[in-house]
DNA sequence: TCCGTTTTGACCAAATCTGACCTTTGTCTG
DNA sequence: CAGACAAAGGTCAGATTTGGTCAAAACGGA
């Protein structure tokens, strides 16, 4: 049976289809109102159905002309090669985290200058803060992989 | 729903851009006066959004013939750019990281998407290892621009 | 019944906007 | 020249408008 958290849901994903750019503005209050329910609900919603996990990211902003701004990012591919984001996991040492570059570039997402770049990125971070390597590693691998990918993607798209 | 500070905002951007000398001196009660609002809400969007952390600069006389002007620092691309990652330090927190990325959209470094994009990765690694915040976003913050100051010099050079 | 998910409501935090009152500077007048 | 007056802009506290958090109650399926 679906519930208000699903209805709400697919309201807001439908807005968002409407969009060329993939974003949708809400009003909490208003949106609260034509749902007939408590305006935390949309944050419930929000919370548990439009994470990063699952390829949304959730601005907004209080006060008079305040808003909830829902971006649908990581279509298309790198959705396939957010697989690969995950296998990170919490640590990754430097030869796990060599050889998934590798792979990145065999599968055509990086260049290997970028894989380059990367990797010098790390070894000078690490270089700075020598705590919790593994675990830094994982952290910046997966923050500028992430960035990275989405360059890829508005190239495409144009 | 852009709330009038947003459009007071973006109409004294509109006039520094104007400008080559990215300049613009104003009348605050006739600014108010124009969108029907009291003199002091000016101050409040001078005070809010054309910071020295986000690159302006202000100066004002009070008296007759008095005026405020506001002055945009100048954007020096990559040289200047640098010296915004060397101010993330080893440390920096969430407030000052929210600044320098909006101080990087006004200078057309970064589009509003990418800042954001890279605000929801940090939260998120924040989230999964909370520990030494502010030491972990610096790093973060370092690296992901330092990627996709890549990206942007390298569609300078096609 | 038990457990995870939903839903609600009370309380909180942030951004915006206004208005009353203050300070600084320039000008006019006796 | 002193003092009054006018013409700017500045400050600050409080009301208003949004959205955020969290814990407890309600619900629903195994």
């Amino acid at each position: 049976m679906a519930s208000l958290a699903d209805h709400i849901e697919s309201y807001i994903k439908q807005q968002i289809q409407r969009t060329p750019s993939q974003v949708v503005v809400l009003n909490r209050a208003q949106l609260a109102e034509a749902f007939s329910c408590v305006p935390s609900q949309i944050n419930y919603v929000l919370a548990t159905r439009f994470t990063r996990e699952r390829g949304y990211v959730i601005e907004s902003r209080r006060g008079g002309g305040g808003y909830i701004r829902v971006v649908k990012t990581l279509p298309g591919r790198s959705q396939e090669v957010a697989g690969f984001l995950k296998r990170i996991g919490s640590a990754i040492d430097e030869q796990q985290a060599d050889h998934l570059l590798v792979t990145l570039i065999d599968h055509g997402v990086l260049q290997r200058r970028q894989a380059q770049l990367i990797k010098g990125i790390i070894q000078q971070e690490l270089n700075d803060f020598p705590q919790a390597a593994d675990r830094l590693r994982a952290s910046l691998l997966r923050a500028m992989l992430l960035v990275q990918l989405h360059e890829v993607e508005a190239k495409e798209r144009r």
